[in-house]
DNA sequence: CCTTGCCTTGACGCCGACGTCAAGGATTAC
DNA sequence: GTAATCCTTGACGTCGGCGTCAAGGCAAGG
């Protein structure tokens, strides 16, 4: 199987695939042209790093999976060193997701109390209405 | 005041300040010998800036806000525009936030599932275990 | 007068994960 | 034979929000 064939099997790029090789995550057998090689093995890596990325992984982050499946593991997640990285990534996720939860409050309290603002400036006769046009443009 | 001095005040860096400048959202008068020159006022448009930035808001979404300070009004959430800025973004917040909890999840069960097919591999004799190095470089 | 320290503009660097040419060789299709 | 399609390497572009020089102007203290 040559580099177009797979990057369709596996719904990606060969731009991709060449960048994952330079990153040293997916090396490629090369006939005798010049031209890469792959096999089933290497559409199974590139299915693993493609499920974690979208799990929001640095490419980084998925070569202990990578090296985990071509060490003859049947699942990336077989090691020790993806254990950890798992570990890792949902704490960096909670912590994401306390901050975000944070920010939404904030957010919302600023929301509610320049609305109470502004109805309570409506009926109040010449409170200074704001005056800067409002297009939609940007929605 | 000069640049230097209101980066100061307002804990951040010349740099940014020339940033924000070139994008059109700290304008500055210039004194007889070019140096830009600021007032207090200055240093609110700043304050309202870091303070959407620290919000994880783009520094687009914060020319609303600039914007109505700069035309008069006490707060810059005073303005409709800056209010469908809120709006907006706690709409993304959300949205992200159900997504985050949604891969908290998933990553969740990938990591209970592989410490159970290790925890049953191990007692059970030959079963193939990880040889790859466990090195905690990179914790 | 000279140094120090502020200011000016301009321009390149960074990060991550590729996209997008460019120039040329190999293979396949007709 | 030749055109279309694949492959190769190399290198620059993208995005946001600045950091970090570089080369030079202006001001103030000793």
């Amino acid at each position: 199987m040559r580099i177009g064939e797979l990057a369709e099997q596996a719904g990606t790029t060969t731009r991709t695939l060449r960048y994952y090789e330079s990153r040293g995550l997916l090396p490629a057998r090369r006939a005798e042209n010049g031209y890469r090689t792959y096999d089933d093995s290497d559409l199974r890596l590139i299915q693993q790093i493609r499920t974690l990325q979208d799990f929001g992984f640095d490419l980084e982050e998925t070569r202990p999976f990578v090296d985990c499946l071509r060490a003859g593991h049947p699942a990336g997640d077989a090691c020790p060193a993806s254990l950890a990285v798992y570990r890792r990534k949902l704490d960096e996720l909670d912590a994401l997701i306390d901050q975000l939860r944070s920010v939404r409050a904030e957010v919302g309290a600023h929301l509610t109390r320049a609305e109470l603002q502004a109805s309570a400036e409506l009926p109040g006769g010449p409170a200074p209405r704001c005056e800067l046009d409002w297009k939609d443009e940007d929605r």
